[in-house]
DNA sequence: TACTATCGCGCG
DNA sequence: AAAGCGCGCGATAGTA
């Protein structure tokens, strides 16, 4: 028996080329301390992680997790200080939080290296060549942060919300890193497959894809001009011009309106171009490797919340590639996604029960219809996406004062964030993420218009920006809720996952890690969609827990609020929606 | 040569 | 179909 056996929390650091960690108490007191070699944290962890289970506060998940995770130690729960920093120190339920802004070491976005280390080695700390400056790593600044934090919660007019908060985005942290080590079970096969069929061979370095060559052919020829450049913007809408169509862009949209022989192969070269640049070869080279695309997530990379991912386009996974992505021999995907996340949790959010009432069952746009607000489902998802982002012209525009008619309460919490941010306020999610205050640029526009010798033009310039603003606060509320309950959905299934009995590990390489070749793990998050990657034996259970979960985060976030999240759920070998 | 800005398009 | 929100990335064009 160990004191850190007794720890609800441990806090790790570094100092000098050890590791310290300090064991506190449930009310945050020192019980016990240890300096370790960095050789020594990996066991050292995981032998706290079966006898004390703590919340293990550090600096940064991307810092410490990646390299416990290769020694195959999984964590169960973390206090990741740079995210929390960055919710304490904007939330409006904090009153009171200068010390918390003054610490702007904790301000240093964290940025993982796409490519590691050719030879990476476990808690290397003589390297100094971090490319990224990341915050702090040390003990003593670990510490303090964490109890400026804490301070900051309990002086919080909303602690009981603001923990959940910290606790599920501190989960995205473990599951960020999680998502990457794991990877996502890529086909290379048919990948190139698919490149071949739609583009032609491989072309050599530096040579067009012969599909594509000739379709560009068809659109030369068309427009009457064999030399005529299709990848410059500007060149293509002067060829177009000359032809007599009179487009402002070279956008598809505007381009599929247009009667001419060169629209239709254009678009097709687009489509392939598109292709072969964004996802073709080269992507596959760069970020394909032993079976897996392993992109980096950026946890609460957007401002409201939602993640962000750098490198390779995780989350703009085009659909067509989708049939790449395919489970190893003897395993299996659950897919998994929620259908209208975000109408949903404005209902719930507003307690508007009658839009509870039409979201109940899969199709929320159809209790819509039945409600009677409007008269085609094709109207209720304008209108409903209409009041999220704020429209004010168009057949959406117009739908909204059916909206308001009809779910008076919902309507009016998008309208009140809108209001606030219009006036320059802050707005915050139903778990306490706050907005951004405006930028000093937003408010110098504001103030000029109401100059006494303001112009027309200043004003509605102000008048402009103030509706922007409006646009996003008015959003903000419902992504940023909406990105909660994925984190409370993710943070729960993540836990049933691990609790399922491991299997024995398939012939052939762990491509998965040491810590996720034996059990169903996340592969995939993008918003309101998971994707698990499965032993086939488990797959109806990982089906079943990610409805419970869905149901679990519903109750955490809302109570008792009675509101659906239905999951549209497939059990598949290739994630591809058909 | 190295950078930033803009467009266009993929995703939710 | 692309109005109204949030992103990342690649290509081109312009600037230093």
């Amino acid at each position: 028996m160990d004191a850190t056996d007794a720890a609800t929390w441990i806090v790790l650091g570094r100092a000098g080329d050890h590791v310290v960690t300090i064991a506190l108490d449930e009310d945050a007191q020192e019980i016990a301390r240890a300096t370790l070699d960095p050789a020594e944290l990996t066991d050292w962890v995981a032998a706290r992680e079966t006898s004390a289970a703590p919340r293990w506060a550090w600096s940064d998940a991307n810092a410490w997790y990646p390299q416990l995770l290769d020694a195959g130690v999984r964590v169960a729960r973390c206090h990741d200080l740079r995210l929390c920093h960055a919710i304490l120190r904007d939330a409006a339920s904090v009153p009171e939080a200068p010390t918390l802004r003054a610490a702007t070491d904790w301000d240093h976005a964290s940025l993982v290296d796409a490519e590691p280390a050719a030879v990476p080695t476990l808690f290397d700390f003589a390297d100094t060549t971090r490319r990224h400056p990341g915050p702090p790593l040390g003990i003593d600044e670990a510490l303090s942060e964490f109890e400026r934090q804490r301070a900051a919660v309990a002086a919080s007019t909303d602690p009981a919300r603001l923990r959940l908060l910290l606790a599920a985005e501190s989960a995205g942290a473990l599951i960020g890193v999680e998502l990457r080590a794991a990877g996502l079970p890529w086909d290379a096969a048919a990948h190139n497959a698919l490149l071949s069929d739609t583009l032609g061979p491989r072309p050599v370095a530096g040579a067009t894809p012969a599909r594509m060559e000739e379709v560009a052919a068809d659109v030369r020829r068309a427009l009457g001009d064999p030399a005529a450049s299709l990848d410059s913007q500007q060149k293509l809408l002067r060829s177009l011009h000359r032809v007599g169509i009179l487009v402002e862009s070279t956008g598809k949209w505007e381009l599929a309106e247009q009667q001419h022989p060169v629209i239709e192969p254009l678009l097709e070269y687009k489509r392939l171009a598109r292709l072969y640049t964004a996802n073709g070869w080269t992507w596959l080279d760069e970020w394909v490797r032993d079976g897996r695309f392993r992109p980096t997530y950026v946890p609460a990379g957007v401002v409201t919340g939602r993640w962000a991912s750098s490198g390779g386009g995780a989350l703009q996974l085009p659909r067509q590639l989708r049939q790449a992505v395919r489970a190893d021999p003897g395993w299996t995907l659950v897919v998994a996604d929620v259908a209208q996340l975000e109408p949903r949790v404005l209902a719930a959010m507003a307690s508007d029960t009658r839009l509870a009432d039409a979201a109940r069952g899969r199709d929320l746009y159809a209790g819509v219809v039945d409600s009677g607000a409007v008269g085609t489902r094709a109207e209720a998802k304008i209108a409903l996406l209409g009041a999220m982002y704020g429209a004010t012209t168009g057949d959406s525009g117009r739908l909204l004062p059916r909206l308001r008619s009809t779910f008076p309460r919902a309507m009016a919490l998008v309208d009140e964030a809108a209001r606030i941010g219009d006036d320059g306020g802050i707005v915050s999610t139903w778990l306490g993420r706050t907005s951004p205050p405006p930028s000093v640029e937003w408010r110098a526009v504001q103030s000029q218009a109401s100059d006494v010798d303001a112009s027309g033009a200043d004003e509605a310039r102000a008048r402009r920006s103030a509706k922007e603003r409006g646009r996003f606060t008015r959003n903000f509320v419902v992504q940023g809720t909406a990105a909660e309950w994925a984190l409370a959905w993710l943070a729960d299934l993540r836990g049933r996952l691990a609790a399922m009995p491991p299997v024995a590990e398939s012939a052939g390489a762990p491509r998965s890690g040491p810590v996720f070749a034996t059990r169903p793990h996340l592969a995939l998050f993008l918003h309101d969609e998971v994707i698990i990657h499965t032993p086939l034996a488990l797959a109806e259970q990982v089906a079943e827990a990610a409805r419970e979960a869905a149901a679990s985060a519903s109750r955490l976030l809302f109570g008792g609020f009675p509101i659906d999240f239905p999951l549209d759920l497939r059990i598949a070998e290739t994630a591809d929606k058909g």
